[in-house]
DNA sequence: ATGCGTGATAGATAACACCTATGAAATTAT
DNA sequence: ATAATTTCATAGGTGTTATCTATCACGCAT
């Protein structure tokens, strides 16, 4: 059963912990510590860096886990696509998506839920060189990220929305009756932005470059949800995404302004591995990517 | 025993027949037999036509191979990778070639046995499409085709030579001291030429459109050695890649003579999936490449 | 009919994947 | 220092199964 000690494997390098990767895998913790043996002693190379606890794995075992993850990944579609042939689709999609698309992640999981209720989806948020290796690595299935990035060749993509910038401010009357602002005025008012070297943040600082500004942020953060609550409650100003906010007023005491000069817009689209024949996972996003866009309920979602 | 059982199951579809399929794997013919009936049993689904001998696969069982090919080739590359940390490469490399590159695999293959004496090479010749496909389903680890193809998105490749075309002419006093022709003179000659809507004939058709002619062709075949043969014994003349030639008479009875205007030339390179990590097969055989052309063995090769 | 080829079936055996219970070493708490 | 806890390995037992050899059943050709 070799399968099954793949699995032992990467439940191993996931957890780090022998006792928890066998719960994970629905075995006692003997069972597990085993295969891993036999794992060893089929392929002649010791994986495991083992004192009396879990120490990490040998530079061969690190390599191992990345075939093995490849491995178990074409495994688990061939699964998938038996599974729809027996009937209705089962498994897991693993998504990668962006921060920036966190908002409209639910309406896929609620359309994949309605087509195919036997799917789990593990979400995880990362940038978007995480998410290309992630897909060239077979650790997620699809991404949701920009499009426009150069790094997507390999990578087949569908457009999902238009991404559009807004400034977040405080509902108060210093900004009363002000339904669209330049980014030159912009980078006078007290900004918090997001931190890093993320993509994300290079799309803010370029259209504020390309209105020759350069305005230093009060509050860095890495969260966007942690920035819109430093406009409610530190009186600062963001820039975020619309459709954070264009599904109507779940946000209190904030409001949206139109960012212009620039009018800054980024497509976001779904991407996946341009394997022949496709992953199932894969195919079955991309028929609720259609079918949503089809639906006209994108636009309702965001008003 | 789950890859075992895989690996019964494409054995079947290459032999499509039981026992030769067990000989291959090194099983009896009742250990096939029941893993082949296991691998239902556990997938649920019938895979093999069954009367009283090999009829052919299920709709689902097609698909299950192609399914199977695709974690056997990951496997195989992850016990590659492992051979290569415990100290030689072992193993198989699945060649796809165009025939047109015949010449030059013998010297793929020398250097291939030099650096890695362990791994064996499969030789399959096949078109370009098919080399493609053979990429993307996994059944082959890496090409030798044309590279200006449009259809090499998403794939790796690196130039191996410059094929240039010439015309093949029987050593008679007919054609004695002509060392050029152009594609207008030759298109009035006897010509045999390769069939097919294949990628190698377009390119002499456009040259010969590129010179305003639209020959027609005596004898027309699929096969390149058998074209030569007609210019031996037949009398007649063909287009033939210079590799074919140009090392030092292997054939005699014939000649090359270099084809103008145009002149044409087209890269031939490897070609190999863009996964990462690389496959360790088509890693090794691109560091052969390197190693090839770094050596002037190339140049050696065709004077 | 007779013989041959092909795959399925029967029965026996050895391997092994799994379990529970326990041990040994290291870390943490008292 | 001593005890408790955490963490993984080991021991022994059990049921499953992958494999083998031997044989059978069916189709096909002579």
């Amino acid at each position: 059963m070799l399968f099954r000690q793949l699995q032992y494997l990467v439940a191993v390098a996931r957890e780090e912990h022998f006792g928890r990767a066998a719960l994970r895998c629905n075995v006692s913790q003997p069972s597990l510590s085993s295969g891993i043996k036999q794992l060893e002693l089929r392929l002649q190379v010791p994986i495991v860096l083992r004192g009396r606890r879990f120490l990490g794995f040998t530079n061969e075992g690190k390599q191992i886990i990345e075939w093995a993850e490849r491995v178990l990944s074409q495994h688990d579609a061939m699964m998938a696509e038996l599974s729809k042939m027996r009937g209705s689709l089962e498994g897991r999609v693993r998504l990668g998506a962006m921060p920036n698309s966190s908002p409209i992640i639910p309406l896929l999981s609620r359309l994949l839920r309605k087509n195919h209720p036997d799917v789990e989806i593990d979400i995880h948020f990362m940038g978007i060189e995480e998410t290309i290796i992630g897909l060239q690595k077979y650790t997620i299935d699809v991404g949701v990220t920009y499009l426009q990035s150069e790094l997507l060749s390999g990578l087949k993509s569908l457009l999902i929305y238009d991404e559009r910038l807004s400034l977040l401010v405080p509902d108060t009357e210093e900004y009363e009756g002000i339904s669209s602002i330049t980014w030159k005025e912009a980078a006078s008012l007290p900004l918090s932005l997001l931190s890093g070297s993320t993509h994300e943040r290079k799309i803010v600082d370029d259209a504020f470059a390309e209105a020759g500004e350069k305005p230093k942020s009060y509050v860095t953060s890495d969260s966007i949800m942690n920035l819109i609550y430093h406009v409610m409650f530190a009186g600062l100003v963001t820039v975020i995404p619309q459709n954070f906010l264009l599904m109507s007023g779940k946000f209190s005491g904030v409001r949206a302004i139109k960012l212009v000069e620039p009018e800054v817009s980024q497509q976001v689209g779904l991407v996946w591995s341009s394997t022949e024949p496709i992953m199932p996972m894969a195919r079955a996003m991309v028929s609720i990517i259609k079918e949503l866009k089809a639906s006209g309920k994108l636009e309702e979602h965001w008003g």
